[in-house]
DNA sequence: ATCCTATGATTGATCGGCTG
DNA sequence: TCAGCCGATCAATCATAGGA
């Protein structure tokens, strides 16, 4: 109730959906690396440079998706991930070094 | 309480690291007023906007500042610790990107500010008391 | 305009590692 | 040996964007 404090503080959350170039690279590379979705810092730097959003945008962007992800698994999750990848698979060009750094770690 | 994952950062192992979700059920001291104790606490105007004064004070809590404080907001000394810690990274994330000067260092880092009253919970305490609209204070988009 | 879902951001709190 | 800090993340929630 009176907990309707500070809410109107939030007004810098004028959010705005990232382009859909953006989503695709970040859902291509998450789930290529579904085994281990943590990118490293300088992942996440080159991620922001390609998707034209800070750093931090990319962090929150893999936090929800963690979250989010694992708040389904079974749904149109197992759908995503075949998506992605047959598209790392597809053009062998562009998304070959997400494939490789999918198989990066092992038992 | 329950956040238990593996660790993502140093050679992790397979599975999907995200796989948790323990039932925990942690008994939380909350003063969220939801019935049991809930794992995240809904701090009051009021304690927000003394920790926000007291940090533009000192970066840094001494163990005795931070009992004061938390007795007068009626927080445990692990939640105003905490808060500090947030809020510290905070401002260096806020830093990095945005731009938010850095701090125009305050001579000593003492002078405990009166922490207007003790028994913090009900007095109006006339601090930014909803400025009743846009009041949009802070600078950055 | 109305309702509902998708999604970016915020934040109290936890985890592991490092340090004085 | 140990408490506090940092950096990253979690998890719940907020508020808005987008679609029907």
């Amino acid at each position: 109730v009176m907990i309707l404090r500070s809410r109107f503080l939030d007004a810098r959350r004028k959010r705005r959906n990232f382009s859909k170039q953006a989503t695709e690279v970040l859902n291509e590379y998450f789930y290529s690396h579904l085994s281990n979705p943590y990118p490293s810092e300088e992942a996440k730097e080159e991620l922001a440079k390609k998707c034209g959003i800070t750093v931090s945008q990319i962090s929150n962007w893999f936090g929800n998706k963690r979250i989010r992800y694992k708040k389904n698994i079974g749904k149109a999750q197992e759908e995503a991930n075949m998506y992605a990848a047959k598209k790392a698979a597809a053009v062998g060009g562009a998304s070959a070094y997400a494939m490789i750094s999918s198989q990066g770690q092992m038992i | 309480m329950q956040v238990k994952r593996n660790l993502p950062k140093p050679g992790n192992k397979s599975e999907c690291s995200l796989t948790n979700t323990g039932p925990g059920s942690v008994g939380g001291a909350a003063t969220t007023a939801v019935g049991v104790g809930s794992g995240r606490t809904n701090f009051t105007t009021k304690q927000l906007t003394e920790l926000e004064k007291e940090f533009h004070f000192n970066k840094y809590l001494t163990r005795a500042r931070r009992i004061e404080i938390a007795t007068a907001l009626q927080l445990n000394e692990t939640q105003v610790k905490i808060w500090f810690q947030n809020r510290r990274m905070k401002q260096k994330k806020r830093m990095k990107e945005g731009l938010i000067p850095p701090d125009p260092v305050v001579s000593e880092p003492n002078t405990p500010t009166p922490i207007s009253n003790t028994t913090a919970a009900v007095p109006p305490s006339g601090v930014v008391t909803t400025s009743s609209v846009p009041a949009v204070k802070d600078s950055i988009q």
